[in-house]
DNA sequence: ACTCGTATAGTTCGACTCGAACTGTTCCAA
DNA sequence: TTGGAACAGTTCGAGTCGAACTATACGAGT
């Protein structure tokens, strides 16, 4: 008999529901690798959350919990119905939240800091960034070359990270142009 | 004699202290009407950390607190010397935090849900938040034209929603490249 | 076989954050 | 003169986060 806690589902709950619907079984951690740079970007989840988030889902009858007996006794989580049907709900649902930015830069700028000092700074790390997911992308590309066990997984990592690209290399576009029209 | 609890200061923490540099006496609400539409574009502040933050920054030394007598009983902040300078040495450091962005559509498409369906609807809300926000700067832009009182506030703010402009502009070329490479 | 370093895996804690819901105040028009 | 809308402020508890820490596994060199 699931539990009915009716806990406030966020968008962190329905990814992790999601994320376990497409491995089956998981373990936090394998979670926690299964994002690192791909929806990362778009959704950040930091690694604790994959700790905690889990055990309130289970507690609330979304997933089911074992725990290994030995070695690391790690937890390992599984979809119930209740838990598919949610997700499948929620995903079915084409209103979403409005995206929400968070920019320090800009702040500094808005409090008076120099434009170009805090954008020549910010510049360089999305292009470092940029170069970092481009590696990264060739690499999942590369293996969807070879023979596709996960395919599945692997196309939405890709895209999510294609995206992610797009999405930095915009960014830059618009501190360069902050950049010319400021100084020299 | 200022107290050294040596809190956190995060990007919100100096956000305050910025606001109310501005406005030399401020109150929680003034705060709050400063932002909305403008800053918040970038640093989005839930109204409720107007009252609760100030209150934390003055504990430490970084404002002093008075509050009316009669009526509404509100408080008002002034900068601190210790405030000053704490913003101060953060708007000169070039250094800020990584950009984050919070997309929920995006999430659900990597779940898979439908895109078009998913930024179909986006594409619409990224149109009225852009027709709000350039009525908003036509108004300023008015202001600007008669006398400048708090010129220098007002140019801020128009900065900020131009970039906020920019910013859903850019979304919607996004989006629209997404929906293209989908089909008809 | 052993042990040291590194990568992997997991947890605890407390401070912070957030939004829902509520209360109180002022203003203004009917 | 009173009732409603807009304005202003607060409370509360659940949720979120990151720093710091612990523990386990693996592998290279000895």
């Amino acid at each position: 008999m699931t539990r009915q806690d009716s806990i406030r589902l966020s968008g962190t709950s329905y990814a992790v529901l999601g994320l376990v619907r497409h491995l089956g079984r998981a373990t936090p951690y394998d979670l926690k690798q299964l994002i690192a740079e791909s929806l990362d970007n778009f959704w950040p989840v930091p690694h604790t959350t994959f700790y905690a988030e889990p055990t309130r889902l289970a507690a609330a009858g979304y997933l089911v919990e074992e725990q290994e007996p030995g070695g690391r006794r790690r937890k390992v989580y599984e979809l119930t119905d209740q838990g598919r049907q949610a997700l499948e709900r929620w995903v079915a649902d084409p209103a979403s939240a409005a995206p929400v930015l968070h920019d320090e830069g800009v702040l500094k700028v808005f409090l008076g800091a120099d434009p170009s000092a805090v954008f020549g700074a910010r510049r360089d790390w999305h292009e470092t960034k940029i170069g970092e997911l481009e590696r990264h992308l060739e690499g999942i590309r590369f293996a969807l070359d070879g023979d596709p066990p996960n395919r599945g997984s692997l196309e939405g990592i890709a895209a999510a990270l294609a995206a992610g690209i797009a999405f930095h290399r915009t960014y830059l576009t618009l501190l360069d142009e902050q950049l010319a029209d400021q100084g020299p």
